[in-house]
DNA sequence: TGCCCCCCGTTTTTT
DNA sequence: ACGGGGGGCA
């Protein structure tokens, strides 16, 4: 849970402010003051933050001061000594929100936290492994594998097996295999429990045995083995787990509710205790263990402390098991328990509403987050006719907001999948709004920043062939595939690396020019890896001299920058700006080497990039919404496929997840809620009839203020309203025709559950050519130029006598022959 | 080997 | 609608 740098005032979030001396909240601040840690909290979070215990479960509802919480607990174990800084690992969700803990700890004790682990479980572990490498038999320069670099290997595989033709996908290959190590199983003990008697079964784990020593061959981890690996080697080196162990005495774990079966391990890997023998030996191999060893000799396992929301879990899908938080008492017997509900960051009826929705979901703990600051605003409700539509009414609200006061930073705008910040894209820059995307297509996920940090990495790591092999054409010089495979079998051939082959490719009898080409970049990075080199005297060269030497040794900015296509200029400026970002490194970490920079960008969350968002609308999705808070919220695409989606709706927990996911989006609005929902929304190129959302319904008719009411927006003139919240009698909105509208649609059975084309406003046969003249509601009068497409998705193109050129679709839009 | 054109799949969410 | 990949041609 983080609070992004849009809280301006204070006083709208007051339980957030860590600073002592802040305005007593919650009656706490009673003549027994202790500590200015207490100032301001309630009895419940005061509790949370003086437990001292074994294990400790926090279940923060949304908004419940549970960063702050967190963050003062962990100072306190500080100020009465309970915990040295170096003996807590604090492990959050994003790398940002570990930054923004570290900084508050220091604020509050205003002193170093030097020693202090705050990090996320990835980086943790990579943290962990790099140090112990050896033990695992890694180079302590291992790579990091992203989804992109897993899928590339996959791909290579499934085509040396032919295995596409069972079926396998580089997508579907690596999710199953992310998910069976999630729960810490290798290829060796899926084989075991699969029936091998049958071909595709047979085929998988062929699949991922080859994945499993590619990854080794190339001293790669992926993701998911950076938890893993960090398990299997706690169990495996019980020696090693006990200096951790041993270490870290006070653990504190945020997010509960998204761990999943791996994560959970390392937690209790992390605390067990150490047995008095073993305890011993480290006692004589001078590992100071004196203070810490109990009666027995032993060393007691560390505490921990979890905090989370079963109704926040929305990474199900990524193998979190909420089974870990609600077992926690089982797990961890003599765990307390403290829940926070009184809510200190929306209005009551942003409250009212997210708990009517959640608590929809069946199979939960009763929990109702209250709010004492009164009801707020209505949640304003809109439906527009098409995704530009909405993106419209977003920026006009976005204005209107922004003149009435708000700062744009203060405002987000939500969605459920990357691809509908199109249309918002396209509005927000038409009207000159600033904004930002968080996420979606990251950074160092462009293709020429791949290849740059290629270079990096085939310095960095030369037995990664991934990474060379994504160079050695890049930028063009000749090598081919065929050249490609001719290296690769020769070094498979010699029992050499490819890096190995490549500086022995005369051997090849290449033309003299590939040679040349190859020798050349194999010499590039030889000098690049002199100049890291410890022993050489020559000067020890920083991240950015690298990367310079290597841009300049390769060409690949030059040539990008002669480059005559527009968008290379874009991409030159991309790579430039990854140079800054390695000087930026230096300054941060003069002591960070390459392989550190390397570490770091691999590990950045789409949430991480939220440090510069001054001054601008965020723009995000709803799971990377979590944890982040907002005056005004736009949460848009409110509609039977996209929320829930359609690929949930096959899914075991879907629906329920996507509620949940409903759920921390409304949570995350401060004072002002906005829902909306598009009748069309064009998808693959064409386009959709879309239906209000199922979730809509389970919000109560009079919190929301519907501007354009799902019934309205297709009622005029159209034969059958659909109304769900747009009973409203009595209230100022513009249609009271909408009184006695039948109840919520029937759902529909089918999977797209949206793409129903006979039940909303139906203009039936209105026939349409090219000539005739139509009247539009909103529109005004125009001519039809021409018709497109065929039966109920056939599109009139309409020169409007005053709003210019526009495409219907003719059997919803609110149109007449005229 | 490199370029160009056509076709296909893509879109759920992420460390 | 768009980008990537594959296939065919120069």
């Amino acid at each position: 849970m983080t609070t992004p740098s849009s809280s301006p005032t204070p006083s709208s979030t007051p339980i957030i402010v860590d600073a002592p001396g802040h305005p007593a909240l919650g009656g706490a601040a009673g003549s027994e003051r202790t500590s200015p840690l207490l100032d301001g909290l309630n009895p419940e979070q005061r509790e949370a933050v003086e437990y001292r215990g074994q294990a400790l479960l926090i279940i923060a509802g949304a908004g419940s001061g549970k960063t702050s919480v967190l963050t003062r607990r962990v100072a306190s174990l500080l100020e009465t000594r309970d915990a040295w800084p170096s003996q807590i690992l604090a492990i959050t969700f994003t790398n940002k929100a570990a930054a923004e803990m570290r900084e508050r700890v220091q604020a509050i004790l205003g002193q170093g936290s030097e020693g202090m682990w705050i990090s996320t479980f990835h980086s943790s572990c990579v943290r962990i492994l790099r140090r112990e490498a050896e033990s695992v038999g890694l180079s302590k320069t291992f790579s990091i594998y992203d989804s992109a670099d897993t899928k590339v290997t996959l791909k290579r595989i499934i085509k040396s097996l032919n295995a596409d033709t069972l079926g396998f996908t580089p997508g579907n290959v690596s999710s199953k295999i992310s998910k069976y190590k999630n729960e810490l199983a290798d290829a060796d003990s899926y084989a075991r429990n699969a029936n091998m008697s049958d071909p595709q079964e047979v085929m998988f784990v062929e699949i991922f045995r080859q994945y499993t020593s590619r990854l080794r061959a190339a001293s790669a981890l992926d993701f998911d083995d950076l938890i893993g690996e960090t398990v299997y080697l706690f169990r495996a080196f019980p020696k090693v787990a006990a200096l951790y162990r041993r270490r870290f005495r006070h653990l504190l774990v945020d997010e509960y509710q998204d761990t999943n079966h791996a994560q959970y391990a390392l937690i209790r890997e992390l605390t067990r205790p150490v047995a008095s023998e073993l305890a011993e030996e480290m006692d004589r191999d001078g590992v100071h263990v004196r203070g810490l060893r109990d009666a027995t000799g032993a060393i007691p396992g560390a505490s921990l402390t979890v905090v989370g929301d079963s109704d926040q879990s929305i990474y199900a899908f990524r193998g979190a098991d909420t089974r870990n938080i609600s077992g926690f008492e089982q797990d961890f017997p003599g765990a307390r328990v403290i829940l926070l509900e009184q809510n200190y960051r929306s209005t009551q009826n942003i409250l009212s509403a997210a708990n009517a929705v959640i608590g929809h979901n069946f199979d939960r703990k009763e929990k109702k987050l209250w709010s004492a600051g009164g009801d707020g605003e209505k949640i304003t409700g809109y439906t527009a006719y098409s995704g530009h539509d909405e993106a419209q009414f977003v920026s006009d609200e976005i204005e209107a907001l922004h003149s009435a006061g708000m700062a744009y930073r203060d405002m987000a705008v939500f969605y459920r999948t990357n691809a509908q910040t199109r249309a918002l894209e396209e509005i927000l820059v038409r009207s000159a709004t600033p904004y930002r995307v968080v996420g979606g297509t990251k950074f160092y996920e462009r293709a020429e920043i791949k290849d740059a940090l290629a270079y990096l990495i085939s310095v960095a790591n030369p037995v990664d062939e991934l990474a060379l092999r994504r160079i050695l054409n890049t930028p063009k010089r000749g090598i081919g595939p065929a050249t490609e495979t001719a290296i690769s079998s020769f070094a498979d051939d010699n029992g050499l690396t490819f890096r190995q082959a490549m500086r022995n490719c005369s051997a090849l009898g290449l033309g003299p020019k590939v040679t040349n080409a190859i020798l050349q970049l194999s010499e590039l990075l030889d000098s690049a890896a002199l100049t890291l080199d410890p022993e050489n005297p020559a000067g020890q060269s920083n991240v950015s001299e690298v990367l310079e030497f290597l841009l300049e040794g390769s060409g690949l900015l030059s040539v990008l920058r002669k480059s005559r296509d527009p968008q290379d200029e874009a991409r030159a400026e991309n790579i430039e700006e990854l140079v800054a970002q390695t000087k930026d490194f230096n300054k941060e970490n003069p002591d960070g080497g390459l392989v550190d920079f390397l570490t770091q960008v691999s590990l950045v969350a789409a949430a991480d990039d939220l440090d510069d968002v001054s001054g601008t609308v965020s723009l995000m999705t709803l799971h990377t919404a979590k944890g982040l808070e907002y005056d005004a919220v736009f949460l848009t695409g409110v509609e039977e496929g996209l929320l829930p989606h359609q690929m949930s709706a096959n899914e075991p927990g879907g629906p329920a997840e996507e509620r949940r996911l409903f759920y921390v989006g409304i949570t995350r609005a401060r004072k002002r809620l906005y829902l909306s929902l598009a009748m069309t929304r064009a998808q693959f190129g064409d386009i959709n009839v879309a239906m209000p959302s199922r979730y809509l319904q389970e919000i109560p008719a009079e919190l929301i203020d519907w501007k354009q009411s799902p019934g309205m927006a297709n009622s005029r003139g159209g034969t059958q309203p659909r109304a769900l919240n747009a009973r409203r009698d009595g209230f100022g909105g513009r249609s009271k025709e909408q009184a006695g509208l039948p109840p919520a649609t029937p759902k529909p059975k089918t999977a797209w559950a949206n793409t129903i084309t006979g039940t909303v406003r139906d203009n039936g046969g209105l026939e349409l050519a090219a000539g005739d003249r139509i009247r539009h509601h909103d529109f005004g009068e125009g001519r039809v130029n021409q018709v497109t497409g065929e039966g109920t998705k056939r599109i009139a193109h309409v020169q409007f006598d005053t709003s210019g050129a526009k495409k219907l679709l003719i059997k919803i839009a609110p149109i007449e022959k005229i």
